[in-house]
DNA sequence: GCTCCGCCTTTATCA
DNA sequence: AAGGCGGAGC
């Protein structure tokens, strides 16, 4: 019987599981190139893995993970992965959780913001936080510094909330507070010396409201494992085997929080440890210390796409320099996508200079060619994408296997009208996000104030909502009675009788306060829950969801409201309900905290649901790490892709280049290129002009239906529109059509005319059609495609859908409400 | 304190 | 185009 260190076992040690044979070894590498295989068995100190897209990478962590628990090198609990979404980190979980044959408990899989929290919960009294903090998003940052600046006059100064914002995230991110900029500031320059006061108003609020935004999570992580060296030794310990995911896309902050975790632990507090009861056996070397834990990374530096929250590129180009010795494994064969794709992909890639020279390459064929497409309007372009989605379906690909990526959420709007009028199934992933809607706010911000007492931003937006008759008057005089008293707001909400205000002022918010304490008290585990450290009798999320929402009369004031959308949002808060009743099922004896922990830190990519059979629309953020059959890149266009803002940008452009790069490797087998010669941009209807990095595709891959030629000649109006200079691009090279070359070059093409179809069809008025009911048999007539007969009637309210056999048209999907047509 | 109206700005990308 | 904000009137 062989014993090993089980860190998870009280008693530390566990019988070793039978000693793998030699085909199960062999299993893991199975299949995996030369370079893939290396990169699973290498062993050592710090592994490079540079992966490019499509080259099989979460294979390769997947199998390194496998591997070293089985050759019983590490115990799941001692490996730490870090993934970029928590799709990502279930995913890895569950596919190493297949390789193994076996439950991978205990293994950390989540994303840098997960793990932090998870420590950060169990450690907050060090740092003088209460363990139930609460995470701030970018709207409640902006919420506290809005009012900063305004009872500064900030503004005076040029600072507005968003400008304010990013300063201070930048800062965060390399590791500054407020002490550390202070030294440097320039004290001369009032405008310095006024972000110093905003910067450190701030961080008090912050404070005292025991709440972290989200750059907090990963820099108070560090600070934490900096001012306490026993509890990073904790961690140093626990943790032997580190991966990390898109390591292209760490910050500073990121990149010191894998420092701290991979040092070694010194001889002497290994000593003090044992002292303390830690199991420190079999872990030391010889000096009588833990060495520091192994690293994996994996990352391509073309893919860095986030510099703009701090990304830090020089992390995986220096890695080698900052772990010496590091081994490091280049996979450039790519399993996903055609040749024609990868070439296109290579081709605009390599006009970064200042990068390493690196080439995807597959063994599976060149494809059919890109297909690319001008529209002469943003609904034009979304008809085309619409038209040739229903032209995938009907050839077999499922509408899951499709996705539409855009730069901007703001391009939603013209896809999403075209998509619901030709009655395309589709979801929008991430954008306007369901926790975003105010509604929801303010029910999550009755759970957050039960969860979190100091939380005074959540307490004042539930204040007066539902109305209490509680106004800006009211609220001031609370906020400075609690801090002429020295309480917090919650507490001065608790006493307000004592401020001489209105009887009905005054019992509506006692009525609140008691509201609050009553939920409070329901979430109280039992004295046994507690002595056991778990949520036992604690009531659950939804049950103090709808007691919150009933007795605080949230929900009856949606209900009884007059405003026609308040109906909407009692469903959405209902929608909430069920959620919280969804998360109680799913993760028993599960806290409040835990829920709240959970939404914080949902990511646009953790909505996707596999299962659903529609297209995805989402941005090319989004959309990094995704891979689908057929991919629409859509709104190419100069001041979109590169977007106006990155102009101004050192390193900006180089940044979009590999945006479009990632996109394009998304494919694999279908991509679509497509943009409009006109978008409304603020109001207005802009001339666009196509991407300076359509360019640099080579143009034997691209077959275009309509080229911006093309579509200049027979728009009329402007003949050579593409000449046209606008604000952008002023930098001549890139700016496109100035040469005439590049006219000609797109005037060509060689597929048949444009289907006249397309052009100018829709225009942005939607008309609505009440309550006509249509049943199969009627005869109807549409403003395009003439007479026809109901076949069939599908879907529900606003959604459903008539089947129309067309008697000139053919067979056409229409939705009911807002389709063109009238009953004959 | 509430509600309505008109003006004004605003838009990148994310955890 | 749409949401946020401030002022006017109740």
């Amino acid at each position: 019987m062989t014993l090993i260190l089980d860190p998870d076992d009280p008693a530390g040690w566990r019988e070793a599981p039978s000693a793998p044979s030699a085909t199960a070894s062999s299993r893991l590498t199975d299949g995996l190139n030369p370079e893939q295989r290396e990169a699973v068995e290498y062993r050592g100190q710090a592994l490079l893995i540079v992966a490019g897209a499509g080259s099989g990478k979460t294979r390769v962590l997947t199998h390194r993970i496998a591997s070293l628990i089985e050759s019983r090198e590490a115990w799941p609990s001692q490996i730490l992965a870090i993934t970029f979404t928590n799709k990502a980190a279930a995913e890895m979980r569950e596919r190493v959780e297949v390789l193994l044959g076996d439950s991978a408990s205990g293994m950390w899989i989540s994303t840098f913001h997960s793990a932090c929290v998870r420590i950060l919960r169990r450690e907050a009294e060090a740092i003088g936080l209460t363990s139930t903090f609460t995470i701030y998003d970018s709207a409640d940052q902006r919420t506290i510094l809005k009012r900063i600046i305004k009872e500064l006059d900030a503004d005076t100064l040029g600072f507005t909330p968003a400008s304010a914002q990013a300063k201070i995230s930048k800062l965060k991110n390399e590791l500054a507070d407020v002490e550390s900029y202070a030294r440097n500031a320039n004290t001369s320059d009032p405008q310095e010396v006024m972000f110093l006061e905003i910067f450190r108003q701030y961080t008090r609020r912050l404070r005292e409201a025991s709440a972290l935004d989200f750059d907090d999570l990963i820099a108070e992580t560090v600070y934490l494992f900096r001012a306490f060296p026993k509890v990073a030794s904790l961690y140093q310990r626990r943790f032997r085997h580190i991966l990390v995911d898109e390591y292209q896309d760490t910050n500073h902050a990121q990149y010191a929080l894998i420092r701290e975790l991979t040092q070694p632990v010194p001889a002497d507090r290994v000593v003090e440890m044992e002292q303390h009861g830690v199991n420190v056996a079999a872990l030391t070397d010889a000096s009588g210390g833990i060495p520091g834990a192994s690293l994996t990374v994996v990352g391509d530096s073309d893919q860095s796409i986030y510099a703009f929250r701090g990304a830090d590129i020089r992390n995986i180009v220096e890695f080698e320099r900052d772990f010496p010795g590091a081994k490091v494994v280049l996979l450039e064969q790519n399993y996903r996508s055609t040749q024609n794709i990868l070439s296109a992909a290579n081709a605009v890639i390599s006009n970064n200079f200042d990068r390493k020279e690196k080439k995807l390459w597959t063994a599976d064929g060149d494809g059919d060619q890109i297909t690319g497409y001008t529209g002469y309007t943003a609904h034009d372009e979304a008809q085309f994408v619409a038209d040739e989605i229903e032209v995938l379906h009907r050839a077999g690909v499922a509408y899951r296997d499709i996705a539409v990526f855009y730069r901007t959420n703001a391009q939603t709007r013209a896809l999403e009208e075209i998509f619901v009028r030709s009655a395309l199934p589709y979801r929008v992933v991430g954008g306007t996000k369901f926790y975003e809607r105010a509604e929801i706010k303010d029910a999550m911000a009755y759970l957050i104030a039960v969860a979190n007492p100091l939380d005074e931003l959540a307490l004042r937006r539930i204040l007066n909502t539902p109305k209490r008759g509680i106004g800006p008057a009211t609220e001031t005089a609370l906020a400075s009675f609690a801090e002429q008293n020295a309480l917090s707001f919650r507490q001065a909400m608790r006493s307000a009788d004592g401020l001489g205000l209105g009887p009905k002022v005054t019992g509506a918010i006692t009525n609140l306060a008691t509201v609050l304490d009553e939920a409070a008290a329901m979430l109280v585990p039992s004295a046994a829950g507690i002595a056991a450290g778990t949520n036992e009798g604690a009531s659950k999320v939804s049950d103090a969801l709808v007691f919150l929402l009933e007795r605080s009369g949230l929900i009856d004031a949606l209900r009884n409201s007059r405003d026609p959308q308040d109906e909407t949002r009692a469903e959405n808060v209902e929608e909430l309900v069920a959620q919280t009743r969804d998360f109680d099922r799913e993760n028993p004896g599960a806290s409040l905290v835990d829920f709240l922990t959970q939404v914080s830190l949902v990511a646009a990519a953790d909505e996707l649901d596999d299962a659903s059979g529609t297209v995805s629309l989402m941005t090319l953020h989004t959309a990094k790490g995704l891979e689908y059959h057929a991919v629409f890149l859509t709104g190419l266009e100069e001041g979109l892709l590169p977007h106006q803002m990155s102009a101004s940008e050192p390193g900006g452009p180089a940044e979009e280049r590999r945006l479009f790069y990632v996109g394009i490797t998304r494919a694999r087998k279908r991509l679509y290129l497509s943009l409009a010669m006109s978008r409304a941009q603020f109001g207005e209807v802009a001339v666009a002009m196509p991407s300076r990095y359509l360019q640099e595709i080579p143009e034997g891959l691209i077959d275009w239906r309509q080229s911006p030629g093309m579509a200049t000649s027979r728009g009329g109006t402007q003949p050579r529109a593409l000449n046209a200079r606008r604000g952008y691009g002023q930098g001549g090279g890139g700016a496109w059509g100035t040469r005439d070359r590049d006219l000609e070059r797109f005037s060509v093409t060689k597929s048949a005319a444009p289907k006249a179809e397309w052009a100018n069809r829709v225009t942005g008025t939607v008309r609505d059609n009440g309550d006509l009911t249509l049943a199969a048999g009627d005869r109807i007539r549409h403003v395009d495609f003439g007479e026809g007969r109901v076949t069939q009637v599908t879907g529900e309210g606003t959604k459903r859908i008539a089947h129309v056999a067309f008697d000139t048209a053919g067979q056409k999907k229409l939705l009911i409400k807002i389709a063109p047509i009238e009953k004959l």
